[in-house]
DNA sequence: TCTGGGGTCCTCTGGCTA
DNA sequence: TCTGTAGCCAGAGGACCC
């Protein structure tokens, strides 16, 4: 498999056995850091923390050079600051990460159409049938590494195994740039050593509730009845954590994937308890999550709102709308409605407003025509109107009251092209 | 020390309905 | 008609991830 090379991660040999693999997790090193570095060269081998240098901010990223001293992501700013005072904070540039993560999906998809972005910085790729043109899954990890270097400037840590949940870990071991693989049939033997907290999805608390009962490591989970572990950490997650133990992980690299939810929360400054700021943030953040929502072709069955008061306690306020709608007033005038309802005894640190249960804009019963017309009459409509004003006024008129448009049918029929 | 922002998923509870 | 119950759903809260 791999062994340590000095500097804390262990890392493959170029001839190691990669038999039975073929899902591949690529995780960029110190991400935004490393995309700093990469358009500040003078910043290269030293301390950079990236994140607001004051107020209430946290660490987005820190380079490993940081990381020596022990800052850590989400790390309050402040803290950072004392553990490596001599470090260079950089604010983030949020556009500037997304152009560079779009770089490297790129590569990515050169070797496979198989990939699931799983954030800004990592994705899962399958790369079972990839052989024939790019030879075997260790192969195309070190030319994917290669690749990313050479293209775009920056390393990669490759993990590759028989399932997403192996290979997530085994990436997580190879940083900073290196590459661990884990062949299928040494699988138990790679997770039987490590504690449950490396598991994905195994966090802080479910870890210490584990660690409570003497539950400690991944073999030791294996060990467990199932029923044990249900009452300690519930029936989901005890199916899920026996499983991964296991090294069973049937979930499959999706390509695609649907938001639930789209939301947008701030933490002011200074603490708030003037009522009319509030609502006019509630409704500055509504208008923010509409506009997301309609780019997006998307409309919001449910608005929930959070609020998070000065001591830190935290409650959310869940509503479902009369119908769907991404109308900023309409998802603002919600989130005023539950807020008028929530008990203000401190000023508040916190508040957020989230859109939920989304579905495709006019699914919900709205639309632009009548029930009865057919999908034909429906493309003639959109058509005229497109001719005559232009997308910008489809766009906008998608998204007027209800009581400016008719119903959709239930199930309306796709367009012949797609059938 | 003092805890961001954007998400997903799970558990628990209570109301409604068949 | 009343009662018990199961199933569904919404809402609240929390854990977890990056």
């Amino acid at each position: 498999m791999g062994r340590a090379d000095g500097s804390g991660r262990i890392v493959s040999s170029a001839d190691a056995d990669d038999t039975d693999t073929g899902i591949l997790h690529v995780d960029m090193d110190a991400f935004y850091a490393s995309v700093e570095e990469l358009d500040d060269p003078s910043l290269r081998g030293k301390a950079v923390v990236i994140g607001a240098p004051d107020g209430r901010s946290v660490v987005s990223s820190a380079s490993y050079e940081a990381r020596r001293y022990g800052v850590r992501s989400a790390m309050p700013m402040g803290q950072a600051l004392r553990l490596c005072p001599h470090a260079i904070v950089v604010l983030p540039h949020f556009e500037r990460y997304q152009s560079v993560s779009a770089q490297v999906m790129d590569v990515f998809r050169s070797f496979t159409p198989l990939v699931e972005p799983l954030s800004i910085d990592e994705a899962f790729l399958d790369v079972r049938g990839a052989r024939r043109l790019w030879g075997s899954p260790g192969q195309i990890a070190r030319m994917i590494r290669e690749k990313i270097l050479a293209e775009v400037g920056i390393t990669a840590s490759v993990g590759v195994a028989a399932t997403k949940h192996v290979a997530k870990m085994a990436s997580t071991m190879a940083k900073p740039d290196g590459l661990l693989i884990v062949p299928g049939p040494r699988t138990q033997e790679f997770l039987d050593p490590k504690p449950v907290r490396a598991i994905w999805g195994i966090g802080p608390k479910a870890a210490e509730l584990l660690e409570s009962r003497a539950i400690r490591t991944i073999r030791d989970v294996r060990e467990t009845p199932v029923e044990v572990l249900e009452r300690v950490i519930g029936p989901a997650g005890a199916q899920r954590l026996a499983q991964l133990a296991r090294g069973f992980d049937a979930r499959e690299v999706q390509t695609t994937r649907i938001e639930k939810s789209i939301g947008h929360e701030e933490t002011f400054d200074t603490d708030v308890d003037d009522v009319d700021v509030l609502r006019a943030e509630l409704l500055r953040l509504a208008d923010r999550v509409a506009v997301r929502l309609r780019r997006a072709g998307v409309e919001a069955a449910g608005v929930a709102i959070k609020v998070r008061f000065s001591d830190f306690s935290t409650i959310t306020r869940t509503l479902t709308l009369a119908e769907p709608s991404a109308v900023g007033q309409r998802l603002g005038d919600a989130a005023r409605e539950m807020f008028a309802g929530v008990d203000r005894r401190l000023p508040v640190r916190l508040i957020g407003v989230r859109a939920e249960r989304l579905r495709p804009a006019g699914s919900g019963g709205v639309a632009l025509w009548d029930e009865d017309e057919d999908w034909k009459k429906l493309e003639g409509t959109l058509d005229a109107t497109l001719a005559r004003f232009g997308r910008g006024a489809v766009t906008r008129a998608t998204f007027l009251g209800r009581e400016d448009r008719h119903h959709l049918p239930s199930h309306p029929r796709p367009p012949a092209d797609s059938e």
